[in-house]
DNA sequence: TTTTAATTGTGAAAATGATAACAATGTGAA
DNA sequence: TTCACATTGTTATCATTTTCACAATTAAAA
């Protein structure tokens, strides 16, 4: 299987997530420009995603969404799923761990880490919260290979270092640090902080 | 003043950043590569990204950090600073809230909004929470100009649309759902679900 | 002073991503 | 049945971003 560019994955994640509000709306076919619309890109753009992925369509009837899902899933999701370990349970990892879980079926967090006791060794919602020094174990134990970072700043390079040996093999990292990891490792930044100074900026510039 | 590429942008932020340390931590001059190491990208980058902005270092020198700064700084900020507003004071708008005042001298959070009466007319972290339904009012009369959106994602198109009346010219987008806005409003889509579905694509693929 | 080596600045090339343009085609209207 | 035209699939073009490659320069070493 090849590899789809980036921003096509992305896509596919949001068309997914809007065919299955349109299949429970009792549609069973859909045009490149219904779903363009409900994602605020051009058509071409859903037909030349749809093309890299090897699906086709029925002229004058569009593309039929089950199948479309279906695929979709076989490309996105793993059969057994995704496991995602939360280190941090501050602030904005407890918010995350609540909100994420039961949103996507073949990816969940399934334990969580902090150092402060007195959060270890508790339930929360639904997750388990281990103390941060059975990292490793636990990540390899678990088999998790997804990790999301909301440790303090200054803490991230030694936890990436531990994740990085426990075998995860992607990051979300919401700490606004520029991590260092392997090359095998994905890692995808989300530095709110940076977002925001770019959007003042281009409100500026017009 | 011409606009930057997005991306030179969102350096210059991080650029910023680390040289804040760099400054603290006593230096006076940098190389491109030691920014470079500094954020994980290449040298050439960081050069190419200085020469955008009009700027020269001093060969073999290195770029003069305090210069450095103070011209990010003429281009992010404006003098007077940014106004942002937070809509939707939930799990994740108040833990943004409480995080973000402070982090920039330029660019605050003044207004927070919610629906529920339990949340409005108090204060949080600082900010007023106001009732959504004096959105359009107070935000003209605060001169507010950007938006973070944090309302429960089927709320988001006609927050959208009152937004776009009250004179705001950029938005954070928080909720998953796409969103139509005028040409000469700044989206940034920040859809947490879609990147992490991104991330567990590519820890399947290698 | 002369030489060496490190570093900047930048044009050109490569890679990635988006859009335009249009041929192919089969559905439904006439 | 025939025709018009809506819609797909795809190639070619355009735009943005990153990387390469290297000339120019000067601080420090010799
Ligand atoms: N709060 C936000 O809205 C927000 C937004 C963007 C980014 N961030 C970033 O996310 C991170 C967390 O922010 P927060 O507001 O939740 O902070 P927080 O202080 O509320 O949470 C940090 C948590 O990490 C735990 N922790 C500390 N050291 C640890 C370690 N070595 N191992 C494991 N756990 C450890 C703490 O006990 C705490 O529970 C920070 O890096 C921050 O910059 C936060
Ligand atoms: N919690 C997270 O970590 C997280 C992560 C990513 C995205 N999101 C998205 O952020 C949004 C908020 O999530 P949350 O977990 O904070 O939910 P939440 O239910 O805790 O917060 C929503 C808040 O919005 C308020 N609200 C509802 N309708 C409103 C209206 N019309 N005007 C103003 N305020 C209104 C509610 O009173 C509540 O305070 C959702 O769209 C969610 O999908 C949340």
């Amino acid at each position: 299987m090849i590899t789809l560019p980036e921003k096509t994955v992305e896509r596919l994640c949001k068309y997914r997530r809007v065919l299955y509000n349109t299949i429970s709306a009792g549609k069973q076919h859909i045009f490149s420009h219904e779903l363009a619309n409900l994602l605020q890109i051009t058509p071409v753009q859903v037909r030349r995603d749809i093309m890299l992925i090897g699906y086709s369509g029925t002229l004058r009837k569009g593309y039929d969404i089950k199948d479309l899902i279906s695929l979709i899933g076989n490309i996105l999701d793993t059969p057994e799923g995704q496991k995602a370990a939360i280190i941090g349970l501050g602030n904005l990892g407890s918010s995350i761990l609540t909100y994420f879980n039961g949103k996507r079926a073949k990816l969940s967090i399934i334990a969580a880490f902090d150092i402060d006791p007195q959060k270890t060794n508790r339930v929360f919602g639904g997750v388990q919260c281990y103390p941060v020094d059975r990292l490793e174990e636990v990540i390899k134990a678990q088999g998790i290979r997804l990790a999301i970072l909301t440790v303090p700043a200054n803490q991230s390079p030694d936890i990436v270092e531990v994740l990085a040996m426990s075998g995860v093999k992607g990051i979300m990292n919401f700490t606004p640090k520029a991590l260092h990891v392997p090359d095998n490792i994905y890692l995808e930044e989300y530095d709110m902080v940076t977002s925001m100074e770019k959007v003042a900026y281009f409100i500026k510039q017009n």
